[in-house]
DNA sequence: CCTAGTTTTTGAACATGTTCAAAACGACGA
DNA sequence: TCGTCGTTTTGAACATGTTCAAAAACTAGG
């Protein structure tokens, strides 16, 4: 019960240690020799490395809702909003670039608690479909009733996407990143009337459904 | 020269045991010990486990090819050809479907030869690439000629993307996946005559170069 | 048939994530 | 103060991917 602390020094200096030297050089030896700390007294906290990158996790996504709220308060277009949350996002992981690999390795295994359809990864994928809903929510004009429920989840999932392109995306500075999604949203801005027509809503709204079965 | 032999026998051994046990369970041991051969033995030959899934990366792709290509032979209409593409490529996959967590996890990272982006991969993505551009090729009603040559790759990136899906699909016998499909064919057909509107295909056209960038 | 050089093969070693039995510690009732 | 029980901490051990120096097998050239 008194050594929370012990707890909280060994998180600490994991999440220092993956920022600074990303996921593959930070070793659970390194992490305990600095928390002067033996190495199976850090699996006694954490029974995986996984499990503190998921301290990691959890801490950047709440880091892009600080960043995303106060500059979605300024905008009132639909597609506008959406990029402020998209490029908060990216903003937050800017620092982890050059470690993007290693990170992903460990997030795509689907047993994996790191994977972020997981349950143990619920509470940081709530802030950000939370961020896609109050987007969406916000905006002027709102989208097809039908579409409200499942949109902010497949928001998400294309947020997903766009930051494996990201972690792909070997031009400077990631421009090819930022030009992907401002194409996408003027994709979808040209495409928003045409999806009020039945022909492509009837599709659309099982596909919807469909991609709505991962991380429920 | 002459033991040529061995390295097939390696590569022999590791395939059926990739088949049969995953990736996990296929240790680098146990694939020396059942060729009769010493651990560092097998290193001689590939100098990485990773390099040994290639092997059977390639295998899965002509599998692909053969299946595709009698069934394209019969089906003219431009969706229904490309189910066939992703209909098949899939049907290579489900023997792995217990494992695909496993070799999921080696093929992300972007500086894996067994990721299918890497110039390792070249040989094998060649193959599906080549495939769609067939099936687009033949078909009765063509595209618009400026998605011509950026499309069979894009379409290469949707598989993929399918394919993730299909990973961590976990409805019985992957029906959803299979459903995703029928509903994201079916909404390219329903959207086909739109891409002709200049609204849609600059901003369309656009996304494709960016994707485009991704394997190249 | 010997020797020198090349190709193959081996086995030990290393780093890492992870497990576990045992030791150290700490609080608390007798 | 002592002993007991639960919590914390330790260090050794294991499996795995990978590396490497040295041994073995092989191939020519004389």
């Amino acid at each position: 019960m008194k050594s929370e602390q012990t707890r909280d020094l060994i998180r600490t200096t994991a999440l220092r240690s993956f920022r600074e030297q990303g996921f593959d050089a930070t070793t659970m030896r390194s992490i305990a020799s600095q928390s002067g700390v033996s190495l199976g007294n850090a699996y006694y906290y954490f029974p995986t490395k996984n499990h503190l990158v998921q301290e990691l996790y959890l801490e950047v996504q709440q880091a892009h809702r600080a960043a995303a709220e106060p500059a979605l308060a300024a905008a009132s277009d639909l597609t506008e909003r959406l990029g402020v949350v998209f490029r908060t996002g990216l903003a937050q992981l800017a620092p982890f670039r050059d470690y993007a690999s290693g990170f992903l390795t460990a997030m795509v295994a689907a047993d994996s608690p790191l994977n972020p359809m997981s349950p143990e990864s619920a509470p940081a994928r709530e802030i950000v479909v939370g961020l896609f809903r109050d987007a969406l929510a916000g905006a002027r004009r709102a989208l097809p009733v039908e579409f409200e429920a499942r949109m902010p989840h497949a928001l998400w999932l294309a947020y997903l996407l766009l930051c494996l392109y990201w972690s792909y995306d070997r031009s400077p500075g990631q421009r090819s990143t930022q030009r992907l999604l401002d194409q996408g949203l003027a994709l979808l801005k040209a495409a928003l009337p045409l999806l009020r027509t039945p022909v492509l809503r009837a599709p659309l709204r099982r596909l919807l459904d469909l991609v709505g079965e991962l991380g429920a």
